[in-house]
DNA sequence: CATGAATGAGAATTCATTCAT
DNA sequence: CATGAATGAATTCTCATTCAT
């Protein structure tokens, strides 16, 4: 009876083209009517769907997050259980990110990050993603480091590590060249092997 | 046009009130008003002064530049010759400016490397600073390698660590704590020693 | 076209919602969504019920109306057959309004008072319900009234009575206290009492 | 030097507009383009000096009390000392507002009431605005009364009359016709009159 | 140079109404 | 009848920029 409701779909396509808006403009330049145009509906029924741009900027959040984890979760699983080559497999996946692969949502996460800076609701979503990633890294560093490396040192390390990633994501969005791809992974990996010394 | 005006100390005011603004509310929250509210001057002299808000932001860059270099050329002055010593000397210059000393710098910084995303002339020059941090970073790595370390090699590590700098500017803009200064500074120090074997 | 639907009590509740929220928030802020929320429905149901916002308003003006009516004159039915006590009965009955008991009726009319400036269909039914009240009261002045009172002076103080009634409405909207329930009553009696000298 | 300031008149004119508009479509009818049309200025400039709309409505409240509180001060004025008098001048003041002398100033007026019903911030204005009104008339009714009247009686009075005003401005504002000038001056006369015995 | 009023091109948002299911 | 997604016109508000004084 009546309209089945296609809502979880429609707002993902809103959200994937405001991503990818946003990637080609900046969140500034991401107006309602770009996204719009995008995404092939009409104004309106964005704001049918989220409560505003703002709405449209957490939810797009969410999901950046959970396409970055996605893609180096499939690595890891394509990972055996060595715990140095687990925890470069995770810096390997991140790093390759940046690649032409998904550089949309890159750019787009630099966006974010820079409106952390502005807005305190997309900041503290933006820090508990960086948190997790270092949780994340933390874990794995723990598996890989020498038997006595100190709580701290261990955090200290993942910390380092998911802030050294999102340098790397902020060069590749402003310029491919800089890091390309190949080089940026294999020096990431020598980096991630010097603080396990 | 902005004029070869006599007061260049007024165009620095104005940057600098710029740069306060945009590190507490972003690109976009820098409105004129708001700039010229904070230099305490009306908001039309901006225009005497720049050609526009882009121009404005174009300025900031460089006295932002400006301001990041000088603070580690005078601790690389105060260095010694010893070429590992020089090279960990600039990472901790750089990854200690995350600290409150100047904190609205990095923080502008993390704003005008979003904007490099949108506006091509912002990316040209943002790009451009970053070559030149990798520069150095490039000499002061090629000074401390092994001898017979390839080129290659140390433009990798030189841009990786370029990245990872700008990565912490990142983190520090939205959460002081998580790279508290002490932590990331001995571990970016870590990170560039194990780069160097 | 609004059906003749079967579902006539579909129609009061709706308007019944309608009134409630145009209380709350006013006529603009009574917005279908709102008015549909309150009525546990689907918003695009109030479309097959009524013709649009005007139509439901106007519905909801002789609701509203008829309410106001009968209360008034289920007091004058148990009142006896004084022509005085029957012109106090009445404007006791109205001003009783302002209570809590149907508060949100009161302010709803208040609420299509200032519609009826705007909005012509509105006002024409609106006056009309005036003048209707100030039929009635014409009727109790002329029976309570002394013999050879013209019937111009008859009409003017029903017309003066009506417009007070009204007053006392919009001041009760907004400040329940300013003319608290006994005194306005008690007031309002020696007001109509002054009348008929 | 530079521009002189015009603001204080520029505001007055743009609220003068407002009420006009105002009293000819209502508060959601006086859309900002309609009176920056009626002003004769760009719609962008009534935001340089008003904060938004709800600014100016409020702003045009204390301009309408002020222009009718000055109307009565005026005729008070010309009254003599006799406190009956005063007192029915204060009356004669208000009600022949509703005359066209100043139409426009009354409906604006009812508007405003029916804002303050959705609008906290109105509210308190208009509920202020209606306070001061009764002060007025119950120092008015204090100096005309018997001797020996409480004081809460005297309240009483000057709440009544005082509502009955508002009464009288939503009748004017709808049905010129329904108490026409002449008439309700004299009925209000005979029920202030009458509230004295 | 200085001042701040003026301008107008967008931007987000709201919301009554329509319509496919 | 019922449902709620879809539509698009209208509205408020922002803000860089211009310009008269």
């Amino acid at each position: 009876m009546a309209r089945p409701s296609n809502t979880a779909q429609r707002r993902d396509e809103i959200a994937a083209s405001f991503i990818e808006v946003m990637a080609a403009t900046g969140y500034a330049g991401a107006t309602m009517a770009a996204v719009a145009e995008r995404a092939g509906i009409p104004q309106g029924l964005i704001h049918h769907h989220f409560d505003g741009k703002l709405d449209l900027l957490m939810h797009s959040v969410g999901r950046l997050e959970r396409r970055l984890v996605e893609r180096y979760e499939t690595r890891l699983r394509r990972t055996g259980t060595d715990p140095v080559r687990r925890l470069l497999a995770f810096v390997d996946a991140h790093v390759a990110l940046g690649a032409d692969a998904d550089r949309a949502s890159v750019t787009a996460w630099v966006c974010v990050g820079a409106e952390a800076v502005a807005e305190p609701a997309v900041r503290r979503i933006y820090v508990q993603a960086l948190r997790r990633r270092r949780d994340e890294l933390r874990e794995l560093f723990a598996a890989a480091s020498a038997p006595r490396t100190s709580r701290a040192r261990v955090l200290e390390s993942a910390g380092a590590v998911a802030a050294a990633i999102e340098g790397i994501f902020q060069v590749a969005a402003v310029d491919p060249t800089f890091a390309a791809r190949g080089h940026a992974v294999r020096t990431m990996r020598r980096m991630t092997l010097g603080l396990l010394r």
